[in-house]
DNA sequence: AGACATATATTGCATGGCTATATATAGACT
DNA sequence: AGTCTATATATAGCCATGCAATATATGTCT
C-alpha cells in the first residue's frame, strides 16, 4: 500500500481538489471527503479539522455556495459551486497543470536516474 | 508574460525543487536562486528571506553540507548535497510524480473542459 | 560620490493543515 | 437497555513555512 502524500505538498492543491471534487454535483462535506478519497485510491483523506474550514473559507469567498438539509435525522450541509467557483476551478486547474510541466521539465535529469522503486 | 504561481502552490515543492537544482552541482545561494529562475523561465523566483533559511534548514537536516569561500571579495556560501540529499531527493522527486498523476487524473474531466487560454 | 547588483542573514507576520476535542444522531450488535 | 461504530459538523490551539522588511557589507559602473 502506497503511503500519503506529505501533506505540505498538498497544501496548495487542496482547494483545487475540494472544487474539482464539486464540480461533479453538489456533496455534503462527509461525502466530499469520501469521494475525495476515493477519487485518490485512499491516497488524499482530508481531515475534518482541515475540510469544514476549508468550505467555510471556500463559502466566505462566494465560491461555493450552501443550503442545511435537516430533512433527515442527518443535519447536512449541501454545497455547491458558484459562477464564481467554476471560473476560480477553471483558473486553477490551468495554473496547477502549467506548474506540473515547470516541476516536470526542471526534474526531468532527476526522474530520469531514479532507480525503479522496488 | 505568464504571471507568478501563487506561493501557495509551490510551498510543497520549493525544497524539491532546490535539491534537484543543487544535484547540477555544487552553488552558493545567490546563484542557486537565478538558477532555479532561468530553468522554470522566471516563474519560480525564491526570495532571499525564503532561501537563506530554506538551505539552513536542508543544511541541519544533513542533506546538504556548506564551506565557505573567503578567497575573492565575495563571501560565498557554497552548497553541495550530501548522499542523504541525493537520497531525499530522488523520494521526494519519485512522490512529486506520483502525486501530479494522482491531481491530473482527478483533474482529467475539468481540464478538458477548460475553454484555451486567450 | 551615488546607484545598483551581489551576497547572506534575521525578525515578524500571515496562511493554512493537523491534532484534539466537542456535540449529536443513526444503526448494529449484545 | 447499553455499547460501539459510523455519520456529520465545528472550533481551538499548535506548528511549519513562505513572505516582506530590514540589516550589513562589498564590487562595479557612471
Amino acid at each position: 500500500m502506497m503511503a500519503k502524500f506529505n501533506p505540505e505538498l498538498m497544501r496548495g492543491s487542496l482547494d483545487l481538489m475540494v472544487l474539482s471534487v464539486l464540480a461533479g454535483g453538489p456533496k455534503y462535506g462527509y461525502l466530499l471527503q469520501q469521494d475525495l478519497r476515493d477519487a485518490s485510491r485512499g491516497l488524499v483523506d482530508i481531515q475534518a479539522g482541515t475540510l469544514y474550514p476549508l468550505l467555510h473559507r471556500l463559502e466566505s469567498d462566494k465560491l461555493i455556495r450552501c443550503k442545511w438539509d435537516d430533512s433527515t435525522g442527518r443535519r447536512r450541509k449541501w454545497y455547491e459551486l458558484t459562477e464564481a467557483g467554476r471560473k476560480r476551478l477553471s483558473a486553477q486547474a490551468r495554473e496547477w497543470h502549467e506548474y506540473a510541466e515547470c516541476i516536470r521539465a526542471m526534474l526531468g535529469p532527476v526522474l530520469d536516474a531514479i532507480p525503479r522503486p522496488a
